[in-house]
DNA sequence: TTTTTTGCAAATCGTTTGCACGCTG
DNA sequence: CAGCGTGCAAACGATTTGCAAAAAA
């Protein structure tokens, strides 16, 4: 066993902001929740390490964690989401496959200079945001109807 | 009983083109699928109308109307998701408000432009995107919780 | 007639909630 | 000590799946 290192700086500054989080709003520290801030700070692939933590304050804490804008909360209006730690995460978009569902990562900078410029003349502070592109991969395109594809392709795009 | 009047221009645009998905894939054109289709071109809320359709099936077909690009599917990786018909669809995006979970529409005729761009030097053909801004609405920033707010949105927007 | 589809009901899966007990401030 | 938080198990709601009956090609 190793003798417990300093934390680095990242994962205090996370608990810095999570502690006054929960004091503007009165809540309370408790070891759950720090222990699943740990594990997002850690980058624990879907928090392994806390099957100590019921199912149910996992949810409750991601909430908290969303709200207080350390975890990236993505859906639209549906009941499921797609949790991501804010903390390192190179803002990245997506293309999605229509055919075989494939994803495709991409990365632009001046995305999170638009996403400012959108928010400029209204009322509304962007945190962070999410783009998905679904359109028709390279393997889909080529496929057996490419034809028919193409054509649906070209209808959509004018 | 009404006799049947002829159809719209766009539904039998749509229809058309479901018809030659249908048999570019050799599956069938059933009742069941033309009425789930009518309900869409017809902007029906929900489908109520399409009750005598089973969910099964309703979902089955959803699926087809996506790959032929008739209908948005907009999730990220969850399997819950968000249907909506590209018909007359004005091309819009969203911010949500992580606070209190609204949702505010917005339209930038720009971001079409930028989606084909994106995908210019790959091999991937798009055929719409979904771009949703997350932050706080000027409701949430005006809280009680103003002064913490506004410092996570500075540090986050840096 | 052959193959695809449908409807039903059961199975999943992520997420939420009510409640009694436990812990933080 | 007063609340807030937790675990559990049941409730939920969207989506999927197996299977036998029904419909399209």
């Amino acid at each position: 066993m190793i003798s417990t290192p300093a934390l680095p700086p990242e994962s205090s500054t996370e608990a810095k902001r999570f502690e006054a989080f929960l004091r503007a709003k009165k809540l309370k520290l408790t070891r759950e929740r720090k222990a699943i801030l740990a594990a997002i700070a850690r980058k624990a692939p879907h928090f392994d390490a806390e099957n100590r933590v019921s199912r149910a304050t996992v949810y409750r804490t991601l909430n908290l964690l969303v709200q207080c804008g350390l975890v990236q909360k993505n859906s639209l209006g549906s009941s499921h989401a797609c949790y991501e730690a804010s903390h390192g995460r190179e803002p990245h978009d997506h293309m999605i496959c229509l055919q075989c569902g494939k994803v495709f990562d991409f990365y632009r900078t001046d995305l999170a200079a638009l996403q400012n410029d959108l928010c400029q003349d209204r009322v509304f502070a962007p945190l962070y945001h999410n783009l998905q592109i679904f359109g028709l991969c390279a393997d889909c395109i080529t496929g057996a109807d490419e034809k028919f594809i193409r054509e649906q392709v070209a209808r959509i795009n004018t």
